[in-house]
DNA sequence: CCCAAATGTAACTATATTGGTTACATTCTG
DNA sequence: CAGAATGTAACCAATATAGTTACATTTGGG
């Protein structure tokens, strides 16, 4: 089961850039994203551990965007949110059979090379570019809303 | 939770490999993966629609590679037991706001990327890069066990 | 020609992850 | 200092995964 942590971190990051420096509640975002404020809550927290955004406690609190958009990479939200690899190696193979005692070692270089692929993938898409996309899918969109 | 299909695939393709052209029965193969047949038929079942390895049912029956070694590669295997990207979208944003409306159609771009790295980064590898690496693993391993 | 042995597959279970929810301690600001 | 927000724990439901039993189907050998 893949987890939509990472669309959800995306969404999250996008609606706290076009609110400039104003700070974000929960409550509003899970509107946006419909869902939960605490689902929302969990994901800020991550994201506030990688330092990707600032949030404020107590009354007029919320969250913002640590740097700008264009100092986002999208590879740094994904390992923040996500655990890394699409694939997990097996538990334990008989170590009496030349396989067996040999194939995680491979596995584990083949698995290196998929999430470095991923990393690559992702560090070349800034929240910005995903702004600007935004931009360009709701040419018809309406500016005033949250 | 990643699944350890993809693992298990490359573990009984291996083994299938080294067994050149005899049959090779599921019962075997998950005694050295060290799981239930079942869940090596299952590996197998999709590997088989990939047309990657062929299955021959009956008494003496069993698997065998389809192709060569050098000719199956990793983004195959991938393909046959995995789903594909390694993170959802979320399933319902508000469409009356210009962030929900319009991400998933960004987020699914986004998507695209990382499911080609995927594959590419899994297309240099061919299932004879695996027997070699396993073969320089354990150069200290046994030839006459299986 | 049948029987033993193998695959293919359904059904069920246990376990883990994910997301949703309630609740609450903590921390701020006005 | 009171209200409002975050941070987080605890729990639940839904789903995915892997393991297991069971069995219909197929097939080759005696």
């Amino acid at each position: 089961m893949a987890s939509s942590r990472f669309a959800v971190a995306v969404h999250v990051l996008a609606l706290l850039a076009r609110a400039g420096d104003v700070p974000v509640k929960s409550g509003e975002i899970a509107r946006s994203v419909n869902t939960n404020p605490v689902v929302i809550r969990r994901i800020l927290c991550a994201l506030s551990r990688a330092r990707l955004v600032v949030a404020q406690r107590g009354a007029s609190g919320g969250a913002q965007l640590a740097r700008t958009p264009a100092r986002i990479k999208l590879s740094e939200v994904y390992r923040a949110v996500e655990c890394g690899s699409p694939f997990s190696l097996h538990p334990a193979p008989l170590r009496r059979c030349a396989v067996g005692r040999n194939i995680c070692a491979v596995l584990e270089r083949v698995q290196g090379e998929v999430e470095g692929a991923i990393e690559r993938a992702l560090a070349k898409i800034s929240l910005q570019d995903v702004l600007d996309e935004l931009q360009a899918c709701g040419a018809q969109g309406a500016k005033r809303d949250r």
